[in-house]
DNA sequence: CGCTTTGTTGAAAAGAGTCAAAGATCGTGG
DNA sequence: CCACGATCTTTGACTCTTTTCAACAAAGCG
């Protein structure tokens, strides 16, 4: 599982080797985290933490007790990879099903990002995808709610597959429709609702915990989905073309 | 104005008296982008770009035409602190009001963080803080309407306070009520009816091109507005810096 | 001053929430 | 392995929110 972390950054396209032999002496441990609680408490914690199995959320609590998800980490994906830094954001990380967490030593990080400067930039990079995915879904939630729904599903699939967890157009998917509703903001009820129409449309299916979408470019198109936004593992050579394309530049200044 | 571009990062607290000696040697133009008009176009831009004065906004538009505002830009920040880093966005930066822009050398940068670990730290902070807020807007989204517009302009009053632009509970605010409707994801038509009723409920107005914000703890309270997400300048007494750097503007101004 | 943009209001229609009840599914203990 | 309770899904009826369309008023601008 090692190898989840090296690959996680090496997917931004900015190591090499010497980083990743780096990256290579870090040891770290695995442990459950049951579904509902939180996987880190507080801020500066010891530990970065990256998402083995299972499925975890970043949410925020409202005053008035509602809760709304911000985003979802899936396996190979790191909680906070900002963690090396005393930033602290108001919003917590909690398993959405029962997950396998490897805790990375925070100050061990902390450590090679001040030797390595390509580690911290990774990192970087990573808060960058995470961004630019957070737009989206800001910029997701002022659609009609089909589309929005439509959207969502488009995202996971790609990024499941990124990681070898879904094929074509089908993946396990666990969460009840009432979390679904605190990713849309919507109701539970509506939720049920969108995901019986889209069924009708024939455009996707949520069944037997079980995502599967018959066409995948139809859905796609009905949710205007392109997922150059999560920088993933497909576009692993489109990170390295831009990188080479600003290397050019930088030689042509020089 | 070269000051606008060191205190917004210094106030992330990791620089150190070298690294702003560093920042200071950097030579940069003002020019001014007409209102409605992008800041740049495509990446990897020539430039980074800080806003002096103005306002502009970080935006998307779907395929149907629908745009949605995803951040406001307001003076003293920076539209692409992630420029020297080859990360491409799908999100574009538009001048909402007439707008003075500092371009900034990217390749400049780009050197300065290889040879200033600690000025590649302050960018990669300003994401995260660009990150923190964009999450606490797509939180904000899922909420009912007059909380939601409630929440925005009780975050505008801090951002401005912070560099000298709101008094203690009024601002000079020059968006329609249209560009509202596309950061809230509601229509022109219903951004008026919520305003008019945060006005019958003696929590805000919106006239004359200035926002007034009577009893502003009430209105926090209504909004469940916690400013700390904002990262605003809490440490190392960095507002009394930036009231310094208005006054400044204020003159310059003059 | 007239023209264009922006703001305001009303009425009808669509979208989404709430409440309630019945089915389905899951997990657990017997 | 089954029965049971708890959780989750599905559906209907009703209410409230928000959009759309349309018209008119107000404000900004040359």
């Amino acid at each position: 599982m090692h190898n989840l972390l090296i690959r996680k950054l090496e997917q931004t396209g900015v190591l090499k080797d010497s980083d990743i032999e780096a990256l290579r002496c870090i040891k770290f441990k695995e442990r459950i985290v049951t579904a509902g609680s939180n996987i880190y408490h507080g801020e500066f914690a010891e530990n970065l933490h990256l998402i083995v199995e299972g499925m975890a959320c970043r949410y925020k609590i409202w005053a008035d007790g509602d809760r709304r998800i911000l985003s979802l980490i899936v396996p190979g994906d790191l909680c906070d990879g900002h963690a090396p830094l005393p930033f602290m954001f108001q919003t917590e990380v909690a398993a959405l099903t029962t997950c396998k967490v490897a805790d990375i030593p925070r100050q061990t990080m902390a450590d090679l990002i001040d030797l390595y400067p390509r580690i911290a930039r990774a990192l970087w990079w990573i808060t960058l995808v995470k961004l630019s995915t957070t737009q989206v879904w800001l910029a997701n939630m002022g659609r009609v709610a089909d589309k929005r729904v439509a959207h969502f599903f488009c995202e996971l699939l790609v990024r499941l597959q990124a990681v070898g967890l879904a094929d074509d157009g089908s993946y396990d998917f666990n969460l009840t429709q009432l979390e679904l509703g605190e990713i849309f903001g919507l109701s539970n009820v509506h939720v049920n609702r969108v995901l019986k129409s889209l069924k009708e449309l024939g455009l996707m299916t949520v069944a037997n915990r079980r995502v599967t979408i018959p066409d995948v470019r139809r859905l796609k198109k009905f949710a205007d989905f392109d997922p150059d936004y999560l920088h993933d593992a497909a576009d692993l050579g489109a990170n390295k073309r831009a990188l080479a394309l600003s290397e050019q530049i930088a030689k042509q200044r020089a």
